[in-house]
DNA sequence: CACTAACGTAAGTTACGCCTTACGGAATCT
DNA sequence: AGATTCCGTAAGGCGTAACTTACGTTAGTG
């Protein structure tokens, strides 16, 4: 099953896209805004930004003839806990492998 | 500053990682089990699995000729915990911008 | 109505990541 | 000691993702 979530794991895959939603997470900003503080150019900025889109990790708000970006806190609460889920089955089969250790030995 | 759970992030960023990482978190296994169950041949696994291990994902626990991999909790406490940083900090600038617009309109 | 600013997309190049096959080392068994 | 199993690494091919430049579109501005 893959779902939308998968594709935010590989998005987040890319550091540049790390970078840019580390920015939108200060505050939400254009893309020229965006490309200006980046060593890449604004198309390749704006390319990301769609992955991003896609993956549900940011939203646009277009604002005369610039869009903002924003972090999707509703994408972003989605991967958090997919991870949360993700940690507790780690742990908890960690805990019942070694309580079988200790049973037999 | 890069620190190594910016290579976790990267390392995750490819879906045969993730499915690695998935299968051991069900329970720690060699290479060849993995291998087995993926689509991928084994020396594959293994250059993943080196990712995995470099991203403090996974811990190997040689055992005669077979070498066990398992998930390494506390690195992926660490990564738990950089998202649910990440998060909060999102949370807590999106209210404030929200205040700021209802002050200010 | 030009003119500009901001942006998305297309086309093309390039670099890199993933995979394979081939080889060699280490531990186990007979 | 020889054979077998399990594994890591090297070498190379190959697809694709990331980037650039170029162009077209849309919305403000003088």
């Amino acid at each position: 099953m893959a779902t939308y979530v998968d594709d935010a794991w590989t998005a987040l895959g890319d550091p540049s896209r790390r970078q840019i939603l580390r920015r939108l997470a200060e505050r939400p900003c254009s893309v020229t805004e965006i490309a200006e503080e980046l060593p890449i150019s604004r198309p390749a900025v704006s390319q990301h930004l769609r992955v991003l889109k896609e993956a549900r990790l940011v939203l646009v708000r277009p604002q005369g003839t610039r869009r903002i970006y924003e972090v999707d806190l509703q994408g972003l609460a989605t991967l958090r806990e997919e991870l949360d889920q993700f940690w507790g089955k780690a742990l908890e089969n960690f805990k019942r492998l070694v309580e079988e250790e200790t049973e037999q030995p």
